[in-house]
DNA sequence: TGTACATCAGTGAACGCGCGTTCACTGATGTAC
DNA sequence: TGTACATCAGTGAACGCGCGTTCACTGATGTAC
């Protein structure tokens, strides 16, 4: 049952990409190895062929969900404005604050903050990427990063709280507040 | 060996007060029962006296460490000025942005926002009374909301993101941007 | 190009372990008279 | 106030379960000649 190599990249690949949904929806903790290996249409032993460890996974899910946010807010901005990428992290399924945010950042940041080198080393790279996204275009380069910086931060924090809270109500007016508080043409 | 009401009272208190530590520390999934049951010097078959399940004291502690952590901040308001307040968020000894953060939502938000009602419902009302804290002297009732729930938001981004960072100078660039642009005297 | 053998992707059962929870037990505390 | 008994806080071993990981096995793919 050998698979060509060309198909045991495809079913890597594969691994990371359920394993980055799996994560991010059910939290790092919660999603097992054999819950994304079943939602990959594996079983269970086969992972160690690809992976050393779940650590490992974890780390690989991770970056690659957050430069995929990356390179969607890049190209969000490079044919509209700054508000357009606020609006874009904070997406329109978005919009009551429940469902899963698709940056991990958002989705996971307190159980990152407390994972392995790997896995923040990985993330660190992805944070500093979104602060010169999220700072561009508004001054020197001092400044630009500081806004970056204050963005993210802003944006990180509201999604945790509107996913927090129990009224949804609330959860959409965080996400108001912050949405226009960010809005440069405001 | 049964205990006197009052000292099983205090017994009670214990294991509520340490698991507030050893969650804030660990992560709610990762802070066990026997964990905590040892933390507090007792075992942990004695835990079922006190609470229903897991679930039961993860959300008491979480409430207990909130309103511990506005308390101290409506203190701090009392006597002192609106940057003062910022500052006992991002507390003296978490400049460096790897001390675990004493207000359980920077500590655990993203848990928090996967957890049962019982948990949120505690954590809602202790961001409300946040929002109120955070936005107060600071316009009319409707303006004051807006600047505390955008207030609240930037302390638990940027706390989230000072402890991903691997860079120490980093988190603490972090910690300092956000306090120099929320400072009101400024 | 064809053949012989080594490799290894994926299977599915099994492993040891720590988890939340249960339970029989203890003896000091609480309570009814 | 004193006595007799029920209660129940806390102990420590045990439970079933799901976890990350290992392993023997399979057969198609890769490779050396």
């Amino acid at each position: 049952m050998r698979k060509s190599n060309e198909e045991a990249a495809r079913t890597r690949q594969t691994i990371v990409a359920t394993a980055a949904d799996e994560i991010r929806r059910l939290g790092i903790a919660e999603a097992s190895v054999a819950d994304v290996m079943a939602a990959a249409g594996l079983t269970p032993g086969g992972f160690y062929r690809h992976f050393e460890n779940k650590d490992q996974l974890v780390a690989e899910a991770l970056e690659q969900a957050g430069d995929r946010v990356a390179g969607n807010l890049r190209a969000v901005l490079a044919k509209g404005q700054f508000d357009d990428v606020v609006d874009a992290y904070i997406n329109p399924e978005n919009t009551d604050g429940k469902s899963t945010p698709a940056c991990p950042i958002s989705a996971l940041g307190s159980e990152i903050a407390r994972s392995g080198p790997e896995t923040r080393e990985a993330i660190t790279k992805v944070m500093e990427e979104m602060f010169s996204i999220l700072g561009s275009g508004s001054g020197g380069s001092k400044v630009s990063r500081r806004n970056g910086i204050f963005t993210l931060a802003v944006l990180v924090g509201s999604l945790t709280l509107a996913r927090i809270g129990t009224d949804e109500d609330t959860s959409r007016e965080i996400l108001n507040v912050v949405r226009q508080k960010l809005h440069r043409a405001g």
